[in-house]
DNA sequence: ACAAAAGTGTTCCTTCTACACCCATGA
DNA sequence: TCATGGGTGTAGAAGGAACACTTTTGT
């Protein structure tokens, strides 16, 4: 029985999953199987339980909803969603996070994952449930943020990864193009952003490059601003 | 009656209001007048209505607990804060404001304020309820980084003031010192950041200095960084 | 040899920093 | 005339943008 009165409020989180594929910056949705917004594209998420931490409610939706363990995951809180109408089955307070991965296949482990897929953020722009739209745009912007004042970038590439591929999850979650000669140099010479391997990409063609490990350091300093 | 399940949850707004004031940074404190945590220091706050908006809310508590009108003030959202037994009561999640002020006298309007009263943040540090001195301790920090990215620290400002003022708000909350030529130089030339009034302040020593008025620029393009 | 991607060196230009110096007022 | 805070000029340092050029691979 769901409750429709005010006067009992719920909390939930939702998860803006980010990821860069196929050249495109890439959300995860499901598709809604139960009303309201049944058969729409939405955020995953869900309640809070009882004497349950947010955070940690909002991994385990994670793992339910992809089966993707966020253990070591960061996980960036957005501002809170609580318009006292903003769900048709009464009130609801969402707090969403923002989460950012590399390109996995979505494992699909879940019963409500069976829905999980990857799509352009341009592409669901304006078609999700609730007002999920808002705390989408809300995400995109932060990861924005996040990319020029943090080391967050490497979690949008695999363990290991070369300069260019750290350059092109910039160009793509920015959407502006950047000089590979000079981004390269600003990330090397940047302490504790990223940390040598020795080893080298094989590649389809030109020079291999260096491949690199995330380093230590989690903030920017100096920052890498984007031109506005 | 107060609930003490934790099944039944409750959304909280607390305030983390901050001003410039005899050269400290200082923020508004209440004494609480019930359990738990009688008679100690505190962050003003209140629950949500039935129905209530949280910035709606946030607002009103504002009113009543010190008697400020917000309508037209910037509130900044902090993260949220909801472990489970966060609160004696029950569950209650909290959602924190940033709010910044001039220094004006605490009307102590509502029958809560009565015990509202400016406290320097380095006094009040680790004695607050709850969990209130990391609420604090994150207010401040945003506070920080709102100086360097937008204009707020006119609102730390009378509605006309002068560059010293400004530079004061800005030596005070970073507590830091700053050149006083280059930062004039650096805030005059940045578009939209202030506006002359074409005014003098009457000094009591020295050459009168410029009066300005807030510009209409939200942010700070390029910002006026602290060196770390 | 050529195409393509990785990476280095160098030049130009903008911005920041430090500080010498001048300005306008009260005592 | 001196002390005090307000404000301008300017030289040097630091960092970013643009781009010529070299390196290392596959075909």
């Amino acid at each position: 029985m769901i409750s429709r009165d005010h006067a009992t409020l719920r909390l939930a989180v939702d998860l803006a999953i980010l990821t860069v594929r196929e050249s495109a910056l890439q959300v995860l949705t499901i598709t809604r199987a139960n009303d309201p917004f049944r058969g729409q594209a939405a955020l995953p998420g869900g309640f809070t339980r009882t004497d349950e931490g947010i955070e940690v409610a909002a991994k385990r939706e994670l793992l339910e909803e992809t089966g993707l363990d966020g253990a070591g995951m960061h996980l960036e809180q957005l501002s809170v969603y609580g318009e006292p109408f903003r769900d048709p089955r009464g009130r609801v307070v969402s707090v969403p996070y923002l989460a950012i991965m590399p390109d996995l296949p979505v494992p699909t482990a879940g019963s409500d994952a069976s829905t999980a897929a990857w799509r352009p953020v341009a592409e669901v722009r304006g078609t999700l449930a609730f007002d999920h739209d808002e705390i989408l745009d809300e995400a995109v912007e932060r990861a924005r943020r996040l990319l020029e004042f943090t080391t967050l970038a490497t979690a949008f590439c695999e363990p290991v990864f070369t300069i260019g591929d750290l350059r092109a999850v910039y160009e793509t979650v920015w959407g502006e193009p950047l000089d590979p000669r000079n981004f390269s140099r600003k990330v090397v010479n940047t302490e504790g952003f990223v940390e040598e391997t020795g080893e080298k990409r094989l590649p389809g063609v030109g020079r291999p490059a260096a491949l690199y490990r995330p380093g230590g350091q989690k903030d920017l300093n100096p920052p890498i601003l984007r031109t506005r």
